[in-house]
DNA sequence: GCGTCCAGGTCTACC
DNA sequence: GGTAGACCTGGACGC
């Protein structure tokens, strides 16, 4: 029988702009229905035998998760929701920074500014790795291969995102055939196999006090991961010092900042060096505002 | 239907 | 340290 956890969220929360804060709740296996505003998840490693599916939504005061078991898992569930959402992240510095200008007042009005991630850093490692250099839509295609191949079912329907071990026990070759992941395919065999081995162990990053450098350092000695990935990953993971420029965030600024005209990226660093270690949320946030107004209407 | 371009980049070789 | 070229895929676009 279906049954129900009540999560309490902090005043400075906004479900709707974390879920749309970028592409992530786009990939599998997220599963977003915007017009109930219903956000889905195969979550693994809460405490039962197989994965379980939960569903999260909006309710006074916090969020409803529905679930078809909730003995024993509910600690562990609610953790895990707490951590995808960004429930603890504190954003009072950074809303200090951008009220300051008007035009970015909006993000502390409208509670923006918390990135949803996955609950495991493993996850957002091996999602990062397949937006690089491709469109949006291959990434979804190589996430959902991932997760339709490798992924464990889910008590509720849908499948959980693989575990390093399973990505560890398949070649290139299948990366390749049955992935879509082309020349990325021996980058996933090598970091899955580090990360099943011990070798590397990401879920560590998230509490490290390794200063911010010599963490990307780490990060970019994995292979297929640059400046982007590894900017983007630290961003999940709290660090907010890189601006994680892509081609997209790029051309957003020529844009808005810079009559359209493209530019070399120190200038767009300069731009933003007022933010300090909060400029990679600040251009982001900045970038995406009329992307909220367009999928925020109600 | 076919060819080309390029996207939420990175790696390697070379200078 | 900076740069050119190669690298997979698949959707968009022009013809």
């Amino acid at each position: 029988m279906p049954a129900q956890i009540f999560l309490a969220t902090p005043d400075s929360f906004s479900f709707r702009h974390t879920v749309y804060s970028h592409g992530w709740s786009d990939l599998a296996p997220f599963e977003l229905d915007s017009e109930k505003w219903r956000l889905r998840y195969a979550f693994a490693d809460v405490g039962s035998a197989k994965p379980i599916s939960a569903v999260i939504s909006e309710a006074e005061g916090g969020l409803n998760i529905e679930v078809a078991v909730k003995r024993f898992i509910e600690d562990r569930l609610s953790e895990k929701v707490r951590h995808v959402l960004r429930l603890d992240d504190p954003l009072e510095d950074f809303y200090d920074l951008t009220d300051r200008e008007e035009r970015l007042r909006w993000i502390s009005n409208l509670k923006a500014g918390r990135l949803i991630r996955s609950p495991t850093v493993f996850e957002d490692l091996i999602k990062t790795l397949c937006t690089t250099n491709c469109s949006w839509a291959l990434t979804k295609n190589m996430v959902r291969n991932l997760v339709e191949n490798l992924g464990e079912p889910a008590t509720g329907g849908g499948r959980s995102f693989p575990t390093a071990e399973a990505l560890a026990s398949v070649d290139e070759k299948f990366y390749r055939d049955e992935i879509r992941a082309g020349y990325r395919s021996p980058y996933f065999v090598e970091i899955a196999g580090a990360i099943a081995s011990g070798k590397i162990d990401p879920e560590s990053w998230l509490t490290t006090e390794m200063p911010t450098d010599e963490l990307k350092k780490q990060i970019k000695s994995m292979k297929g991961f640059g400046d982007y990935a590894a900017d983007n990953l630290l961003k999940l993971l709290g660090r907010y010092n890189g601006l994680a420029l892509d081609s997209w965030l790029r051309s957003q600024f020529y844009k808005k900042h810079n009559r359209e005209k493209v530019c070399a990226d120190k200038k767009i660093e300069k731009h933003y060096k007022n933010f300090g270690s909060w400029k990679g949320l600040a251009i982001w946030c900045d970038m995406t505002e009329r992307w909220f107004d367009e999928k925020l209407m109600d």
